[in-house]
DNA sequence: AAGTTGCGCAACCGCCGGCCA
DNA sequence: CTGGCCGGCGGTTGCGCAACT
């Protein structure tokens, strides 16, 4: 047995509103406010809509100093960052761009800017992998997982072909922090497309800089590391993918790195059931560590090292925080400006306040 | 000019967690 | 402690318009 509906919506309207609707919503609510119930506002004011529906409209669109569109560069970075970090919490990303709501963010990446940054990916071979993949089981890395993978790949590429991420060059200290399996991943990932795709070839050059340490990373590289990097890998002094610009952030490029992903999917899923806990002094000093990264912080209580790496997979525990777009206006919070080292720090003293 | 395809956006759906009786 | 109600959230859908054939 289902849950209750929470309108008759065989009794209220559906689909776009009216301007008459707005007007009375607004005129209601500029008055009175919300009275704090949604679901008996629409029945006061005499308007056939759930209350559901009515919040909505209200918070998307007829709330004072709402912006559509014309998301700025800063924006774009501001979103792009923490998509990397944090995933497709598009209310805690709305929380930092005032007048901005998660919906307007969500269809803004979905449609723009997320193939702006990452190309536009083949639909076909997209869509053929998953339906003819019998292994696409609960441990697939998620979409969101993917994509936020492929945005480090091309963060990591000192040579990309666009100017879209000229951004973090400028502010090394605004990357995004990751655990050390996800960076892992990453290495890993970068090595199978150098040894296996002529479109990648390796540097003669040493980009070390560019594989530095963020500024503000609590990560201190320990003997430990090896157990989880590769030997030889460590994080502050790798090789870069490829020299050609043409190779990085193109269609063909992310589909090599798909099929590398998958095998790396299920080489993440062994260390995961094979316990990567914090058995160890070492390994628990590593989760406590694993708490400057970005979102980690968050979910390190109560929880562990491998629910920590599902949020990074599969988005599955992403729902805790508290902040929400309403507070997100009436509340203004601190527009983060480029170049600021603290733009994860809500999250790692545990979200937004 | 007409038909088709793709895109952007508003709105809907349903799950989840907090609150409260 | 428990169950119901409600708000919040992210994913998805569907419509309208523009671009393309």
């Amino acid at each position: 047995m289902g849950r209750a509906p929470c309108c008759d919506k065989a009794n209220v309207k559906r689909g776009p509103w009216s301007p008459e609707e707005d007007a009375i919503l607004k005129a209601y609510i500029d008055k009175n406010g919300t009275g704090g119930n949604w679901i008996a506002l629409p029945q006061k004011i005499g308007l056939k809509r759930c209350g559901k529906s009515c919040r909505l409209r209200w918070l998307n669109y007829l709330r004072p100093n709402i912006k559509h569109g014309g998301f700025t560069e800063e924006e774009d970075n501001i979103i792009s960052s923490l998509y990397i970090s944090i995933g497709s919490r598009w209310s805690i990303i709305a929380a930092q761009l005032p007048g901005r709501t998660d919906n307007d963010i969500k269809n803004y990446w979905n449609t723009r800017l997320k193939k702006k940054l990452l190309g536009r990916r083949n639909k076909k071979d997209n869509t053929s992998s998953d339906h003819d993949n019998p292994n696409n089981s609960d441990h697939t890395l998620s979409n969101s997982a993917l994509e936020r993978l492929q945005l480090h790949l091309q963060l990591q590429n000192p040579n990309h072909n666009n100017n879209n991420f000229s951004f973090y060059n400028n502010n090394p200290s605004l990357w995004p922090k990751l655990h050390p399996l996800q960076q892992k991943l990453i290495y890993n990932t970068l090595q199978s497309l150098n040894h296996t795709s002529h479109l990648t070839t390796i540097p003669q050059k040493d980009n070390t800089q560019l594989y530095n340490e963020p500024a503000s990373s609590n990560y201190t590289t320990t003997d430990n590391d090896d157990a989880v990097q590769p030997e030889g890998a460590k994080i502050s002094n790798r090789p870069a993918v490829t020299g050609n610009p043409v190779d990085m952030g193109r269609v063909d490029q992310f589909d090599v790195g798909m099929d590398q992903i998958s095998a790396l999917q299920t080489e993440l899923h062994e260390i995961l059931m094979s316990g990567y806990v914090a058995t160890s002094p070492q390994k628990q000093e590593e989760e406590k560590q694993v708490g400057g990264y970005g979102c980690f912080g968050e979910i390190m209580s109560g929880s562990s090292s491998k629910d920590n790496l599902s949020w990074w997979f599969n988005d599955l525990d992403a729902k805790s925080a508290s902040s929400n777009s309403w507070d997100s206006t009436t509340t203004t919070p601190q527009i983060l400006q480029p170049g600021d080292h603290g733009m994860f720090q809500d999250y790692e003293l545990g979200y937004i306040v």
